[in-house]
DNA sequence: TAAATACAAAAACTTTTGTTTGCATTTCGG
DNA sequence: CCGAAATGCAAACAAAAGTTTTTGTATTTA
């Protein structure tokens, strides 16, 4: 192997253990933590290769100040396009809480794909296939905008009757407030109380069958 | 306003300082840089609040280094469970690229919800119908597996005929191999020449009807 | 093979960053 | 109103982190 190569190698290994501190501690390492990692024994040899790191391209170096390391490339994550999600599993009766105490899990999701800001969004489970029609599968996620009223046409996630959570076109018209299945097979509801939970603005689906 | 509010209005106001620097600039400030930001007179001071911060739990910070503060709180975001997807709108003839620099857009999404690592997976915008009785709608974003292999029976997308991409559900049967549309309205494809793209495995719809 | 370049280290040094100390104000309960 | 506690500042200091210089040894390359 030509010193060549084990350069790049040396070089690589640098640029992904930089990669690993930034993501796993939120801030790259120090010369001397680099130094000591790579048993490397003198602080210049690092800056050395820290030099022809930012020669091929791979960093950007801040030199007015510490740690002043940047990784350049494709695979940087823009943080700023985040936004966290929670997902709700079972809704408990009564008033619906979000709390993020309260959730199964949370997801972190681009906010440029689904056009909203931290906070405002929530994903439920979808069981059953009441809205099939329209695409929206058993075992689907659905990602719903909180807000507590809805438009004519708008499907929505809502609590009927104070029991469990579920999906359904909202329709308002001389009838009346109903829930209307995209599914054949079934009817529309017309609830006793209804509160509407928010309006479904997208879906994650991870089992394809 | 008493005293007591208008630290703790302060704290808040540093709390966010800290989470837009480590968003932005992916390293949490200085002393000093959040001294100049709200134009406190000493360096001290900063360290007071700071240090209030630290009692009311809202930071953690590591004095045996530089930049030692860690934001505490829900919101943060789980780097480790980020990859980075590339869209890919459109397919060029021939051999299919999916290289970084070829693709219209590349968003982050949790690996924990779509079991997957970085730089497996690739999207690609679903056109036409062709689908919809698998739930899979016009204008959905799917997710692929890259992988040139596919099992009978299993959600595809491919490159026919050398033409652009297309989702089917792929058969391999005693009649060869097809292409099946999950629509009734549609007929099978029996490809001359195929290439398989990879292997449906999510899909993301941002637009709800 | 000679000269140029690449690599590596030690040590001294500079800059950046964080901490401490002492002294003013201000606030607030008694 | 008094004094303790909280707040704020300046300046000196200490520690962390980055840079430079010098020296030496390999490796290329002409």
């Amino acid at each position: 192997m030509t010193k060549k190569t084990e350069l790049m190698i040396k070089l690589s290994q640098i640029y992904q253990y930089i990669e690993e501190t930034l993501t796993e501690r939120q801030c790259p390492p120090t010369i001397r933590e680099i130094q000591e990692k790579f048993d490397i024994k003198s602080t210049s040899s690092v800056a050395y290769y820290l030099k022809k790191m930012e020669e091929n391209g791979l960093i950007r170096v801040n030199r007015q100040k510490s740690r002043g390391l940047e990784i350049i490339g494709s695979r940087q994550i823009r943080l700023s396009d985040l936004m966290q999600v929670p997902l709700v599993g079972s809704i408990p009766a009564g008033q619906p809480k979000f709390a993020i105490e309260e959730c199964e899990d949370t997801f972190t999701l681009p906010r440029s794909l689904f056009h909203a800001e931290n906070g405002q969004l929530f994903m439920l489970n979808v069981e059953g296939s009441s809205m099939k029609d329209v695409g929206i599968n058993d075992g689907d996620i659905i990602i719903v905008r909180s807000q507590n009223t809805a438009e004519n046409g708008q499907i929505v996630a809502a609590l009927v009757n104070n029991d469990c959570a579920t999906v359904k076109r909202f329709i308002k018209d001389q009838n009346g407030v109903r829930l209307h299945p995209e599914n054949s097979a079934m009817s529309d509801i017309y609830p006793e109380t209804l509160s509407i939970l928010g309006i479904v603005v997208g879906l994650i689906r991870t089992n394809i069958n």
